[in-house]
DNA sequence: TATTACCTACTAGGTACTCAGTAAGGACTG
DNA sequence: CAGTCCTTACTGAGTACCTAGTAGGTAATA
C-alpha cells in the first residue's frame, strides 16, 4: 500500500534541503562514512526518493559542491577587491561564521587527497584557484607572491583545524590576527 | 574443510604486517571508509583471522595509533633538544620522508574532529601535547610562545596538505624553510 | 601435550541502487 | 468552475552484495 503522510516538495526546495542535510552529515562522517539512508532519513523521505533527485551517491556530492561554489561566487562578487590583508581578514571572518561548512571542507579536503576520491579533482582545482587569486593580490607586497599565497592558505587551513577541534578555547579571528601580524611585513 | 595454503606467522610479526597494511588503507579511505575485509585481504588472511589479532575494528585503529606513538617516542628520544628552529626543521624532515604516515594523520585528524570518532580523544591530546612542547621551546624566543606554537603547528599541517596533494610540485622541506624565514624573527 | 594462529560457516544488519507503480499539483479543456 | 490529462515527486518491494562480529573447530608450532 502506498502511504503519503509526508510533505511533497517542489524539486528546487527539496534539493536545497538535501544539500543542507548532506553538508552536515559529510562534515560529521566524511563522504566514505556517509550513507544514503541517513541523508534520506534526515530529509524525511525514502532512499529511492532521495535518489530520484540526485541519481547516485556521487551525484549527491556533486550537488553539495556545486551549491558551495555558487555561494562562494556570490560572496566574492559582493566583496570589493581590497588589499591582501583585507581580503584574508574577510575570508577568515566569513569562515568563522560557518563552522559546519568549514568542517565539511576540512574533512573532504583530507579525504580527497587520494586520486580516486570523487571530489579529488574538485579540490585540486579549488586549491590551485585560491592560491592563484591570492598570488595576484600579493604581487605588490612580496618578491615571491606564490610562496606567500601558499603560506597563507596553509596557515588558514591549519588554524581552522585547531579552531574546529577546540571551538571554545580557540577563536579563529583573533588567532588569524596574531598570525597575520607575523606573516605580513609590519606596517 | 580446513585449508592452510597460506603462511602462518608469529603474532608479533603478523601484527606488524596488519599495522602496516591498515596504515596504508586508512590513509586512502579514512577510518569510516576502511573495511576489515580489505585489511584481511591485504594481509593474506580471512576477516576472523584478522579479528583474532585485533579484536574489533576499533582495536585495529588503536593498534595503528599505539604503534605510531612508540615510533614517535623513539624518534624524539634520539634527537638532542636543540632550538625551536632546529626542532621544527627536524620534524619537517622526518615527515617529508614518510608521506604515507603524514597522510594517515591528515585524514584521521580531520575525520576525528567529531567527538564520537574513536580517535577523537587521541588526536585532541596529541595536538595539546605538541603545542605544549613547542611552547616550551618558544619560551625564550617570543613574548607569546603559545600563539607561536599554534601558528607553527597550523603552518605545518597546512603545508603538509599541499605537499600531499601536489607531491611533484610542492617540496615540503623547502616550503617550510621559506615559511619559517617569515615566521621566525630574522636572525 | 598445550598453546595459539587461523579457518569455515554463520548471523544480523547495512550498502547503493533498480523497477514498477501511485498520487499530488499544475495545465489544459469544456 | 468542473473535469481530465500529464508531469513528476515519491513509495514499496526487491536485488545483489558488503558489513563487523561470533562460534566452534583444525592444525602448526613450542
Amino acid at each position: 500500500m502506498y502511504r503519503r503522510d509526508r510533505a511533497r516538495l517542489p524539486a528546487a526546495e527539496r534539493r536545497r534541503q538535501i544539500v543542507e542535510v548532506t553538508t552536515r552529515l559529510i562534515a560529521e562522517r566524511g563522504f566514505w562514512g556517509l550513507s544514503m539512508q541517513d541523508v534520506a532519513d534526515g530529509c524525511g523521505l525514502t532512499v529511492p526518493g532521495l535518489l530520484h533527485h540526485v541519481g547516485s551517491k556521487d551525484g549527491l556530492l556533486v550537488a553539495v559542491l556545486d551549491h558551495r561554489d555558487e555561494e562562494d561566487m556570490r560572496a566574492v562578487d559582493e566583496q570589493a577587491p581590497g588589499t591582501l590583508r583585507e581580503t584574508c581578514a574577510a575570508l577568515v571572518r566569513r569562515n568563522a561564521a560557518q563552522p559546519e561548512i568549514v568542517r565539511l571542507f576540512a574533512v573532504l579536503e583530507a579525504e580527497s587527497l587520494t586520486p580516486d576520491h570523487p571530489a579529488h579533482k574538485y579540490f585540486s582545482e579549488r586549491q590551485k584557484h585560491t592560491v592563484e587569486m591570492l598570488s595576484e593580490l600579493a604581487a605588490g607586497e612580496s618578491d615571491d607572491p606564490g610562496a606567500l599565497a601558499r603560506q597563507i592558505v596553509a596557515l588558514m587551513d591549519g588554524l581552522q583545524l585547531q579552531w574546529l577541534r577546540y571551538p571554545e578555547t580557540v577563536d579563529l579571528v583573533s588567532e588569524w590576527e596574531q598570525a597575520s601580524a607575523r606573516l605580513f611585513p609590519t606596517s
